[in-house]
DNA sequence: GGAACTAAATTTAGATTCCAAATAAATACT
DNA sequence: AGTATTTATTTGGAATCTAAATTTAGTTCC
C-alpha cells in the first residue's frame, strides 16, 4: 500500500525482515537467538521481525518446542520455520512436442509433474497455451493446490529471450514459441510469467542441484538432439542483447566441427553411416530401429571397434567445442548435460584426453545427473529467485 | 567508527545520502528542490542530507546562486555542488615497456598524465614497482594534489586478473605483470589499488567516452599488436574462473585465423611478405623502415592492389573473429580499440561485408576514438566506480 | 513442594531518522 | 508598503532500531 520512497523508517523492516528470511530459507527450525545470532538484530527486533513474517503468513511457529535437541535450561525457545507451503512455483519445459509442468514448495521441493504432447509440431497459438494451461491445471490438481497459490512461473523455451524476458523474433523460426504465454497466463490465471531460454535454464538448473553445484563460473552444454548452452559468470546468467549469448552457431567456423548437432544426433547418423559399410560390429543388431548414442557407448565398452571409433570422434567434437567456449569465457566447470548426459559419462575420460589439444588451461568437465529434468529444475529455481527477490512485495492468497 | 549489523536507523541516511550523491554526480550545481524531485526525500531531510555530506567535504555549496538562469521569484534557493576536488583517482595503463598514469578528479576529468620507459623488459619487480611509483607520484605533482588525497587507484596489465582483482600465476609468462603492485602502493601510499585486465578496461573505457556508450552488451577487441577482448554483458565485466574471460587463443581453431596477432603486426608482417616478392606496390617506399598499418591504409585508399589485398584480407579476419565472438555471446556492439584503432575506421565497410558471411545477426561495429588512451580512461573510470560505491565508507584527507 | 538457576521473552527508555504541516524568511512584483 | 512566491526552518508525530532492566517459563536440586 504505502509507496516507499527512498529511504523512510518501514525500508528498515523491510531490510531486517529480508535478512531473516534468507537465513530461515537456509535453515531448519529456528530459535529466536539464532536469528539474532545470525543476523545481527537485538532480540527484540527478532521477535517483532518473525511475528511480523507469521502474520504475512511466510513463517510459521513450532508448537512442541523443546522437542529438538533434547534437554535444555533455561526457558524454552520460541522456534520458527520457513512455511513452504506459503504458496507454490511452476516450472515448465515447452519444447516443440511437449510441455511440462513442475509444482514445487518454496523449499524447491518437486510436489508434482504432468507433461503433455502437443497434437502437431505447427499448430496454432491458442492451442498450444491451451495445452500448457491445461498440463499446469493437472500438476496443480495432482498436489491439491489452487492456482491463486502460484506465487511465479518460469517457462523454458528453445528460443532466444533477452534478460527481459522478451523473445525478438529476428528469426522467424522463433516466432514459433513466443505464442504469448507471458500475457496469456497472466490474464486467465492471473500469474507471473518468466520466460527464458532452456539452455539457461538447464545452467540454473545445474548450478543448483546438479554437477556444478555452488560453482560461480560454468558452462552448461546441453547436448542431445542439438547443442546450445547456458552460460554462467560469476554466479549470473549470460544473456546478450537478444538472448542469443550460449548460441553454438559459431561451430560451423571452428575446424573438425561444422554443424550443431547433438551427440544422439551424431551418434546415430555415424553410426547408420558405419552400418551403410560391410563392417563387422555388434552394432549391427540395433540396425532395425536405429541405433541411439547408449547403444554405441555400451558396444565401445564391450570393446566393438566401429562403437570406440564413433565414441572417439564425439569426445574429439566435444572437446573442441569445449575447446572454444571455455577458452573465450573461462568457466571453472563444463557440464554436458540432458537426456543423453547421464549414459555420457564414457565421454569424459576421451574429452579429457583430447581437450588437451585445444586449451592449455582446460576446465574440468562433468555430465549433469539430472537427466531431462534439468529444465524443469532450472525453471523451478528461476520461479524461486523471483519469488525469493520479491518476497516482501507479494501478498499471499490465503494467509493461513 | 559504528558497526553497522544489519538495519539501523543510521542506515538510512546513508540509502538517502548515497541517493543524493547519485544525482548530484549526474547533474551540475543543483537547488534543493531538485534534489528533492529527484529522490524523493522531504525538503527537510534533503537539507539534512546535503548539509552531512558537505560537511564530510564530498559536495560544497554555491555562492551567488542566483546567478543562475536569470529571473526567478520567491526565496533564493541554495546551491550544491559535487566537490569534484575531494580527492582524485589514479588510472595506471603498466605495459611491458612503460607506464602511463592519469589523475582524474572525481568527475572523471582527466587533470594530468605522466608516462616512463621501464629500463629493460625483464627488471626485477622492485624496480617496476619503483618506476610505476616515481611516475605515479610525477603526475600527482604536476597537478598538485597530494598522495593522501588519492581515493583510489586503477591499475591496468597485460595479464588475467580475476573479479577479485588477483592474478592467477597459471602460466609462468604472467609471474611478470604481478609484481605485487597492490601491496606495495598500499604500504607506501596507503592507496586502495584495484588491478584490472587491460583489455577489461578498454572495454569499460570504451563504454565510458568511447564508440560504445551506454550499451549494455559490448565486445571491445584490443587489437593493435595482439587480440585481447573485454566482454561486458548486461553492463557487468566478464572474468570468468581466473579472469581469462575474453581471451582470444581459441582463435587458433577458427578456420583461417591461426595466431593471435592484432592488426598492427599483421599489417606489417603482410607487407613485408609481399614486398619480398617483386610486385609493383607504392608500399616500397616504406621498406626500410617497414610499413605501419596507417601506410597500408593509406594506399589501399589510393587504389594499390597490394595494399587493397592486405586490407581486405584483414578485414576478413576480424570479421571471423567478430563473427565468432559476437554469435556465442551476442553483444549489440563489437568495438575495435588500441593505438590502431583512430586510422582503422576504414576496415568498417568491409568487415560488415565480411561479417554476413560468418554469423546471421551481425553486431554494429566500430572503432574507438579513444585511440591508446583506451586502457588509462577504462582504469579511472573502473577507479571511480569504486569510490562511487563505497563513498560513505571513505574518509576525506582534509575535509575542507 | 519450594528455592535456585537459566535462558528466553517482554518491557521501558532513548536515539535516529523520516514525513507532514505549520511557520518564518527572502526575494520579486505591483 | 504590501502581496505573491519560493525556499528554509521548526515542530510534532511515527517507525524503527538498540541497550538495559524486568518478567516469564521452564529445569534442577534439596
Amino acid at each position: 500500500m504505502t509507496e516507499i520512497s527512498v529511504a523512510t523508517p518501514q525500508l528498515l523492516r523491510r531490510v531486517s525482515a529480508g535478512a531473516v528470511l534468507d537465513f530461515m530459507r537456509a535453515s531448519e527450525a529456528v530459535t529466536v537467538t539464532e536469528v539474532l545470532e545470525a543476523t545481527g538484530l537485538t532480540r527484540a527486533t527478532a521477535i517483532a521481525v518473525c511475528e511480523d513474517l507469521m502474520q504475512r503468513g511466510w513463517i510459521r511457529e513450532l508448537e512442541n518446542q523443546r522437542a529438538f535437541g533434547g534437554y535444555q535450561k533455561g526457558r524454552p525457545a520460541r522456534r520458527f520455520e520457513l512455511n513452504e507451503r506459503a504458496g507454490y512455483v511452476l516450472g515448465m519445459d515447452v519444447g516443440v512436442s511437449k510441455a511440462t509442468v513442475v509444482v514445487s514448495d518454496l523449499r524447491g521441493k518437486a510436489l508434482g509433474r504432468s507433461s503433455q504432447p502437443f497434437a502437431e509440431a505447427d499448430i496454432p497459438a491458442e492451442e498450444r497455451i491451451a495445452v500448457i494451461d491445461r498440463t499446469a491445471m493437472m500438476a496443480l490438481h495432482s498436489v491439491g493446490a489452487s492456482p491463486d497459490s502460484v506465487l511465479a512461473v518460469c517457462a523454458g523455451i528453445a528460443a532466444p529471450v533477452d534478460r527481459n524476458g522478451e523473445v525478438l523474433v529476428t528469426q522467424h523460426f522463433w516466432g514459433l514459441f513466443d505464442v504469448g504465454l507471458k500475457a496469456a497466463l497472466r490474464d486467465r490465471r492471473g500469474w507471473t510469467v518468466l520466460l527464458e531460454n532452456d539452455a539457461n535454464l538447464a545452467a540454473l538448473g545445474d548450478r543448483w542441484r546438479g554437477a556444478a553445484a555452488g560453482v560461480d563460473d560454468v558452462v552448461v552444454i546441453l547436448a542431445s538432439e542439438r547443442f546450445g548452452s547456458g552460460m554462467i559468470d560469476g554466479g549470473r546468467l549470460l544473456h546478450g542483447r537478444g538472448g542469443g549469448a550460449g548460441e553454438l552457431a559459431f561451430l560451423d567456423m571452428v575446424e573438425g566441427v561444422g554443424d550443431t548437432y547433438g551427440i544422439a544426433a551424431l551418434a546415430r547418423t555415424w553410426a547408420a553411416d558405419a552400418l551403410a559399410g560391410k563392417v563387422k560390429t555388434s552394432l549391427r543388431e540395433f540396425a532395425a530401429e536405429g541405433v541411439e548414442a547408449e547403444q554405441v557407448f555400451a558396444a565401445a565398452a564391450d570393446g566393438d571397434a566401429v562403437a570406440r571409433a564413433i565414441l572417439e570422434r564425439l569426445a574429439d567434437r566435444m572437446a573442441r567445442i569445449i575447446g572454444a567456449v571455455s577458452t573465450i569465457i573461462n568457466p571453472e566447470l563444463v557440464v554436458i548435460g540432458g537426456a543423453v548426459a547421464k549414459s555420457a559419462g564414457v565421454l569424459l575420460g576421451p574429452i579429457a584426453r583430447h581437450l588437451t589439444k585445444y586449451t592449455v588451461t582446460p576446465p574440468r568437465v562433468a555430465v549433469s545427473p539430472l537427466g531431462d529434468s534439468i529444465v524443469t529444475v532450472g525453471a523451478v529455481r528461476c520461479a524461486l529467485d523471483y519469488v525469493e527477490k520479491n518476497t516482501l512485495d507479494l501478498e499471499l492468497a490465503v494467509p493461513d
